[in-house]
DNA sequence: CGCGTGATTGAAACCCTTCAAGTTTAGTGG
DNA sequence: CCACTAAACTTGAAGGGTTTCAATCACGCG
């Protein structure tokens, strides 16, 4: 609960949060296990403590596509699912053994009754999320594959370590095999990752 | 004003839309005039009561890539520079002719202190947002030129008749000559749009 | 050690782009 | 209402970037 805490510190009072603990749920899980199935109805959003989380979808061909990761202090969800109550087309599964906090949408209501600082931190994470969502569909729109690999590693230095090339590529939308002669081009003209 | 009142009528009263009408205003733009330039930062949310706006990039190419079109009783915005006053990245301009509403976060703040219901019909309206963007986000990961494009006219047939093919293309992430290949092999399977 | 997963490499195929030319459409002014 | 022009759309041929498929290599884990 250490980081949620933390997460949560800016907006909540401490006994405020005591009053909302009931609405949380700490969970481990293991690497390779799901959270969320597509095709059934998200009802919680899901915190990292620590580990890694990501959501991806499957396409009719059985290919995966990474929509988003999540280390520590992010937040993972279908925010689609979980508003409207419709079967979610995402997959949320753990890249690594991770701890988090589950939380439903009740503790956001309940939340934002209580305190209207989180209702401003709350509408702020929204729209600090369309806006890395925007920025990827510009790049999905305009960057070759080396520019979009570029940009991740230095938006997302910590994640590229812990994550397979296979999921790199997957996010970035073209195959593992086009990632590996990306870097090996990249390698080429003296390009030093980090 | 007309429909940007009837847009809020459920979330906020008569006497209550009256208090707030000094903070909106009501502007008529020609076609191809611009909105927000690029570099500038984005001071106001544009509803549009009548005709079609649209917000787009211009990469280091000069390309423009369409980020988002906007119809009647839509709202176009770069949010991320509203909330974070950071120059924006994107242009909004004018399809057409069209008669729009301006407000700012001022507006959304005492709209917000006024009504609960405001409240979340605005949250709502942020995670539906980010509910589009997602799926966007999906298809130009996973589907392919032919099957964005079908996908496009079936989702916004009504935007799909009102602007050029060039537009839509670059809204698909396409060249404007591939748009024009993939609906002649529509064409011979005997596809019939509408 | 051996198996399985992930990464690399090569060759051919494919999709889409680019460039260039031609056609159609829409808007403007005489 | 026609003539003219610019913009939009179409079409073709060549080229580029990515994918696909297959084979090989590297590594970690039981």
């Amino acid at each position: 609960m250490e980081e949620f805490y933390n997460y949560l510190s800016d907006s909540l009072s401490k006994s405020e949060i005591d009053q909302l603990s009931k609405f949380l749920v700490e969970k481990r899980i293991g690497k390779g296990e799901i959270l969320l199935q597509a095709g059934s109805v998200c009802n919680h959003s899901f915190f990292v403590e620590e580990g890694l989380l990501r959501s991806f979808s499957i396409d009719k061909q059985g290919k995966e596509h990474v929509i988003q990761f999540a280390p520590e202090n992010w937040i993972i969800s279908d925010r689609s699912s979980l508003l409207f109550q419709e079967p979610s087309e995402f997959f949320i599964d753990a890249v690594e053994n991770t701890t988090l906090i589950m939380f439903d949408e009740e503790f956001v209501v309940k939340a934002s009754e209580l305190s209207a600082k989180y209702r401003s931190f709350n509408q702020k994470a929204l729209n600090n999320h369309i806006r890395h969502q925007q920025r990827r569909i510009n790049r999905l729109l305009s960057a070759t594959a080396e520019e979009r690999y570029l940009n991740f590693i230095q938006l997302y230095p910590n994640i590229t370590l812990r994550v397979p090339q296979w999921m790199i590529a997957s996010y970035l939308g073209i195959t593992p095999e086009s990632l590996s002669r990306v870097r090996k081009e990249l390698a080429r003209k003296n390009f030093i990752p980090g």
